[in-house]
RNA sequence: CGGGAUGUAGCUCAGUUGGGUUGAGAGUUGCCGCUUUGGAAGCGGAAGGUCGUAGGUUCAAAUCCUACCAUCCCGACCA
């Protein structure tokens, strides 16, 4: 491509509208522009690095024993209201585009395509000699983000490969997960890019296993635990560790203290001179179920650990039939205007005991013994411990009242222990591992571009997806789900490999391997040179720009740099010994070539470069 | 949705505190001419703005008031 017909438009500041480095730079570069919030339009330049991307997934799907398709993006309610995730999906918190037609049916633009998936395989896929069937496609997604954010990271519109593999059994499909897994592994590996596979929470996706593909940058808005040895790698939302031991507690005998001014751990722990692991943290959080019930959660902790909300949150969704909802829809600890809804009398902050009464709660208007009614609030605390909690022994807490605590209390005694024990502790960055003591964790930030589930049967089950086996009986057929993002793929790419001149793309997903710059297109030897040069690359496979706009060398240096294309030829200075400068972008390195040596030799470096 | 900020030329921003013919302005981009030709060079010229939108206050509004809209940042969601 020339690149005066080429629509090329390079910002010399970086725009107001972007924060993180990769974003600014695809705007400055003319790589997207944004429509609206979340919405961007991907300009030539980055289609083509869309299509190298999407080249690589194809490949290692394909290879994998999955086929290409394409599914609707317009979809109707009725199948979201099978797999009973329209309301979740549409209302409150949800992410789902949703409209009505001129016949006024509901439909959905598809922010995932389980259940369109699931109802083809529910209508195919009828014996066990069809199993396994993996179907993946690359396609534009729609998700009403609560958040859209810097560029292409989050966008509402983005470009996702998914795919959805029908297994007989749960061993074949974790077959072929494994396959998947491998598969993701090369696809990073392919596309240039320092990542790492972790131990995820499935969210609300559904099923039991799941992993994320981290691309390792600092504007990551994940966070990463990981060993050193290698043996462990989880989302902080998932990781799992040994907490520090307890410090034997120095109280000996229960009693009520009077502790002024000591709200936070950290200045009870002074003033009461004891370690934070010889304290009951009783934290208050309010739940809204998808029923439209909220109710107060009550987790008890040892002092010095932090509760991981998204562990809890999985906690309160096991819960949930027990206020007769599906799923949990919001969870949040309640500021004071919040509080003011519920409570009946202004609360013990920072002094709050593990049997906080239930009076707090103002009971519920009509004062019937069940709340039914959407919006209602339960009238009774749901009492939450912490395993960390469990063991302690003659702890310090609140005592409900501002200014007191309770020192050398021990539960069964002085504190009823509540029933539910529960595992929802965060853990954090030196936390030894359960695998091995003697490591600690690590952290670092990650940018999530792959995700795979272990599904299972919960979309085939609600959607009545079965097959028969060898035995002629009927059963759900065992799915699993596969995620990548493609455009935020890309954008990471950036934010991983970039200074302060431009982007440095992996040369496997660059938009051209190579960019022939003319010094001084009024030199009719240069533009010779160039030219030929030009035809001969793209002939012999190597994807070429040629810039010979009437501009200043710097001009088109500068150009060349920021829109980070591997390697750039210069038909310069040595030009009269027949010779062209070969620059690498990424490492600055650069060499005179003879001409007729160019073409092999970048044939030579694509090759090195793409063949990891 | 809660909290914070912003909206003036294609882009980055002054001007708003204290309303006023001292001009709606600077830099940059794009356009024309000259000059220049190895890192966004120089000189000159012309062009480019419903000052986010709609009301209101006032003799007078980019500036004060109200509402709305849009965008960005911090939390919950996710590829």
């Amino acid at each position: 491509m020339r690149l005066p017909p080429m629509l090329l438009v390079t910002l010399r500041e970086d725009p107001a509208e972007a924060e993180i480095p990769s974003h600014k730079l695809l705007l400055r570069a003319g790589y997207i522009r944004r429509i609206a919030s979340g919405v961007y339009a991907y300009l030539p330049l980055m289609w083509r690095v869309l299509q190298k991307v999407s080249q690589i997934v194809r490949e290692e799907m394909n290879a994998a024993g999955a086929q290409e398709c394409l599914l609707p993006q317009l979809q109707p309610a009725e199948l979201w209201q099978e797999s009973g995730r329209w309301e979740t999906y549409t209302k409150a918190e949800g992410i789902m585009f949703a409209l009505i037609d001129r016949q006024q049916r509901e439909m959905g633009l598809g922010p995932t395509h389980e259940e369109v998936i699931t109802a083809i395989a529910r209508d195919m896929i009828r014996s066990y000699r069809q199993l396994p069937v993996n179907l993946y496609q690359i396609q534009t997604k729609f998700r009403d983000e609560i958040r859209p954010r810097f560029g292409l990271m989050r966008g509402r519109e983005f470009i996702m490969k998914d795919a959805y593999s029908f297994d007989a059994d749960e061993a074949g499909m974790k077959l072929t997960y494994q396959k998947m897994n491998q598969a993701y592994h090369n696809i990073l590996r392919r596309s240039g890019l320092k990542f790492r596979a972790v131990d995820a929470d499935s969210g609300a996706i559904g099923g039991s296993g799941s992993q994320e593909f981290m691309v390792l940058a600092e504007a990551g808005e994940d966070e990463i635990l990981y060993t050193a040895d290698g043996k462990y790698a989880a989302n902080v939302e998932k990781a799992v560790s040994l907490p520090a031991d307890a410090v034997p507690s120095p109280f000996t005998t229960a009693e009520k203290r009077e502790t002024p001014g000591t709200d936070t751990i950290e200045k009870m722990c002074k003033f009461l001179q004891c370690s934070p692991t010889c304290v009951v943290k009783n934290v208050l959080y309010q739940a809204v179920y998808d029923n439209g019930m909220m109710v107060l959660v009550l987790v008890s902790i040892r002092g010095d650990q932090d509760v991981n909300e998204v562990k809890l949150q999985n906690e309160l969704v096991k819960l949930a039939a027990d206020y007769r909802a599906t799923t949990v829809i919001a969870l949040t600890v309640p500021d004071a205007a919040a509080q003011e809804k519920w409570a009946a009398k202004p609360l013990p902050l920072g002094y709050m005991a593990p049997d906080l009464a239930d009076s707090y709660i103002k009971p519920p208007k009509p004062a019937p013994v069940e709340v039914k009614a959407a919006g209602g609030v339960v009238p009774k605390f749901l009492r939450l411990v912490d395993q960390t909690a469990v063991a302690l022994q003659n702890f310090a807490t609140g005592s409900d009242e501002a200014g007191y605590h309770v020192v050398g209390a021990n539960w069964g005694q002085e504190f009823k222990l509540p029933d539910r024990v529960v595992d929802v502790r965060k853990a954090t960055v030196g936390d030894r591992a359960l695998h091995d003591a003697s490591q600690t964790l690590q952290t670092a930030r990650g940018i999530e571009i792959g995700h795979i589930f272990q599904l299972g049967t919960k979309y085939s089950q609600a959607l009545g997806a079965t097959y028969t086996n060898e035995q002629g009986e009927d059963r759900p057929l065992v799915m699993g789900c596969y995620g990548v993002g493609v455009s935020r793929l890309a954008q990471s790419a950036v934010e991983q490999a970039h200074d302060k001149d431009g982007i440095i793309w992996p040369v496997s997903i660059a938009p051209y391997h190579a960019i022939v710059v003319v010094p001084n297109v009024a030199d009719a030897e240069q533009m010779q040179a160039a030219a030929q040069l030009y035809t001969e690359l793209n002939q012999a496979g190597v994807e070429t720009l040629l810039d010979d706009r009437n501009e200043r060398a710097g001009v088109k240096f500068k150009d060349a740099d920021l829109i980070g294309i591997p390697y750039r030829i210069v038909t310069g200075k040595s030009l009269k010994d027949g010779k062209v400068e070969v620059v690498n972008r990424a490492t600055r390195e650069m060499q005179e070539l003879p001409l007729v040596y160019v073409v092999p030799t970048l044939q030579e470096w694509i090759a090195a470069a793409i063949a990891v």
